[in-house]
DNA sequence: GATGAATGAGTGTTCATTCAT
DNA sequence: CATGAATGAACACTCATTCAT
């Protein structure tokens, strides 16, 4: 299936992502698809199998787009915090200048359609990250506590103070990022 | 003249919560909502103006309810850290028991069904833990930071951790919980 | 089937004539009517045996009351033209002051509702201009000619010139129709 | 990339004239007339953008073929009365040949749906008539009077006749049209 | 007599997908 | 590779009518 015309397949994966974000997953048929990339309905089938392959594949591929972004020139030898703000400030550059495909996946990885994608799979582009509070809790700068409730409090606020569907007024200023980053570290510091 | 049905209505709710849950809001039509709760598709026309009144209302309804529950019992005599504890507790308990209502409200919250409705109407709902916030900033036993700041370090992890679909595996024993509350708490005290 | 509320069934009446002329048949739903009405839509079968009922009796009543007020004071001791002519008058008259009426019945008289209608008992009521013309035959002062082109030139330029869907500049002064009808008696007159 | 096909235009044509004909706007449905033509409800759509443009286009359409059928052969340079009995005939014949056509625009032309249609634009394929009936004024055979009273003993009388629903029993004789013939000409001569 | 609730059958239209070119 | 034509299935919604009160 994977084809010559980069072009094409580029303008499809930024019709799909602008027309979910505008009408919603119930609203956006294959045909608005191909008419807001300026191709005919069948010329889809030609690089993805269905309808649902083209949404899982957009899906995964901001995902690798955005753990790309966030990792590049990343330092792990860095101290515990500074790599860890190193991300946070990472994640909002990214988030603002992708707010589309940020907010693509958002409404993704809310609906069912979640189920289709292989989350280790996900999870696995976001190693690096994880690596670095592994090693705050061995060195005791990190509380020793439950995984799931340290990423509750480095990852998700982020992307409650970046989505603009809860967060309509916040602005993403360094000093408000700096200060929540703030927070986030009195959160789970020892 | 015969008169509206409440069972019927209370049946389309829970369709509609069910339904969506499972397939999204892309796949349920009318017609399988209201086979799921066992009336003529035609009747649910008579209960709501259309589809979208029918999602939205149904969002509403459970934001009502869930803010109803939170607040039970509210003490607003309490200090500050024990007020927010007790409806912190209060939340983890709803969205346990309610989890289905919970994951909906996901689901319309980051889909552009939200537009649809008065965010200052559901947001009245809360009132109480933001006075709670409030009185803490004066008293200057919380952060004096953005407001949004805050609200996503107490509020938000909550949801991360209690939605299946980002923390799988997370228990939500009162060990967890009270973990979690130490962490937020932390957080966001001065 | 008939009924004690006369106002009810007046109101009715008029609420079909006005939608089917804004809307059409196709679109002149049962509840429309009766919303137009101010009444329910399960009165109106209180009325009518069903919808076809209720369209069907609706143009035979606006016959019935068209060759009424037609006839109104006919005198058939006049001159032969002048009885015609008192008659073309009336029939001007009553179109303009009755026009939603008049083009009701147009509408009806030309879809396949008319099938439903005996034709001789609408015919009837017309009878007394009938008569008129057979006996100006009779006295050799109208044309001896196939009856059928005899009323096409005497009736059908009328209604032609009255409905403003074929006639929309027409204005029905004095004057004019005065010149309307010398060109039907030219048209007739031996 | 298939392409389209006239057939099924043609077919979709007749199909609609002939159910629009026997069961009226009203009972005209998209699927019937799809039935009808042999095609799929769904077809129609690459065809015309909706119902009302199918029903508005089958209109203008017949509209088109009549007056090119009217004025085949026409010739300017007749005398007035020849000009006009040779369009009368023209016309008595295309209504007679294809009555289906003429009592589809009957209908139409009766419901709201006419308003649709720019009658300037229909009116222009009748031209050549009118343009007869003014030498004829000029030269002073015709009578001076309103324009539209001229056309409403021209036209009109021959849309009586020709309507089955009207007359239901006229004999299209050549005999009969030129009788009829000789009182529209009575009624308009000087 | 009068009505709003209720519905099976139908509406016009769009859907995801395949086909022929 | 790329496409517009074509369609069965489904869509949201309205219909005429009946029912229970």
């Amino acid at each position: 299936m994977r084809t010559k015309n980069d072009i094409k397949q580029k303008a499809l994966f930024e019709a799909t992502i602008k027309l979910v974000n505008e009408i919603g997953f119930a609203s956006s048929s294959v045909s608005k698809i191909a008419k807001e990339a300026g191709i005919s309905p069948a010329t889809i089938y030609v690089y993805y199998k269905n309808k649902e392959d083209l949404l899982v594949s957009t899906y995964i591929e901001i995902k690798r787009n955005m753990s790309k972004a966030i990792q590049k020139d990343f330092d792990d030898s860095l101290p515990i915090r500074d790599g860890l703000k190193n991300i946070w400030f990472k994640i909002f550059e990214y988030v603002s200048t992708h707010s589309a495909y940020f907010q693509y996946a958002e409404q993704f990885s809310n609906s069912p359609y979640s189920s289709l994608v292989d989350k280790q799979e996900i999870e696995k582009y976001f190693d690096p990250m994880i690596q670095v509070i592994i090693k705050g809790i061995e060195q005791k700068i990190i509380k020793n506590v439950n995984f799931e409730i340290l990423t509750a409090f480095i990852f998700y606020p982020i992307i409650a103070l970046s989505n603009p569907r809860i967060c309509q007024d916040f602005d993403l200023s360094d000093e408000n990022i700096e200060t929540a980053f703030k927070l986030a570290w009195d959160a789970i510091r020892f």
